[in-house]
DNA sequence: GTATATGCAAACCTTTTGCACAGAG
DNA sequence: CTCTGTGCAAAAGGTTTGCATATAC
């Protein structure tokens, strides 16, 4: 993991982006929750806990920073907040996800399944791909066997 | 077309909906620009040529109702809108977009490229999948064609 | 006639921006 | 020392909600 953090910090200076405490400790919130999906304002309350007096506009900015810098990807499961995925090492897209309509959790799944449809599509298109978005919306294996019949939630954190 | 426009007016009125006028141009702009990406306020604007008294939250609200009778599927291009396209009669699932993110462009993919691909995560992850979101961003023929080197804009509608 | 739907305006939330000050290089 | 980055508060969207009125059935 410091490894990885190294990484990001040689990237931004060599992009001639200052190397401040609230974007390091942006990004260490960010690395000690890959497995989540964090809005805003969640890195936010994170961050603060490292660096209390940091604002959320600075959030906001240096994630919008990491995100051209495609270190991490904006997403957005459709409940009105953008979320950001830390991109895995080396990874030269998004990665998939999985959303419960029941529980609201969130699987990511790793594996590229879309080398065949993207070939398919560059050529049937000449559409040049350099990036894609693909969620699958259903039931997760825990709420099959729980047989829940609760309404509908989102909450897509986690 | 005036077919589709029954039979989604039948949809209503077996689900106990009221069938208002406001309703139905609200359906009706959604037919006569299938192929376009309209927001909220897109669809306002085009209605209150029919239905000039229409407030934008009867709007909201209608478009909420048809993509809870899965007529429409919400979605988001990271633009900070939601759009709102018609599903195929038929469809049981939401199409795949590609998105130029030189010029906005958005094309719809009719083709369903992931039977395989949904085989498998059903398979290996015990997932029921309900329906899923697929988008591509990259370069459309169009651009390629033209060279340009523009700044990324993303407009996303039509 | 009655319950649902509408219009308007205000409220809400997330995200962005302006500006004076702070601090990394 | 200079120019980029930050914090704060205000502004800016987009979307939702409360309430009195209108209307589909």
């Amino acid at each position: 993991m410091t490894a990885r953090l190294d990484q990001i910090k040689k990237e931004l200076h060599s992009q001639s982006y200052k190397l401040t405490p609230q974007r390091e400790a942006t990004v260490e919130v960010l690395l000690e929750n890959e497995e989540d999906h964090l809005s805003a304002e969640d890195v936010y309350l994170l961050v603060k806990e490292k660096a209390p007096e940091i604002g959320l506009a600075t959030v906001y900015r240096t994630l919008e920073l990491l995100n051209e810098l495609e270190i991490v990807d904006k997403i957005n499961f459709g409940d009105g907040v953008s979320r950001y995925d830390l991109r895995k090492e080396g990874a030269n897209h998004s990665h998939h996800h999985l959303v419960c309509i029941q529980c609201g959790s969130v699987s990511e799944i790793e594996e590229d399944l879309l080398g065949d449809v993207e070939k398919k599509i560059e050529a049937d298109w000449t559409f040049k791909i350099k990036d894609h978005r693909l969620t699958f919306h259903g039931i997760c294996s825990e709420c099959q066997a729980k047989h829940e019949t609760g309404s509908p939630l989102l909450k897509a954190a986690r």
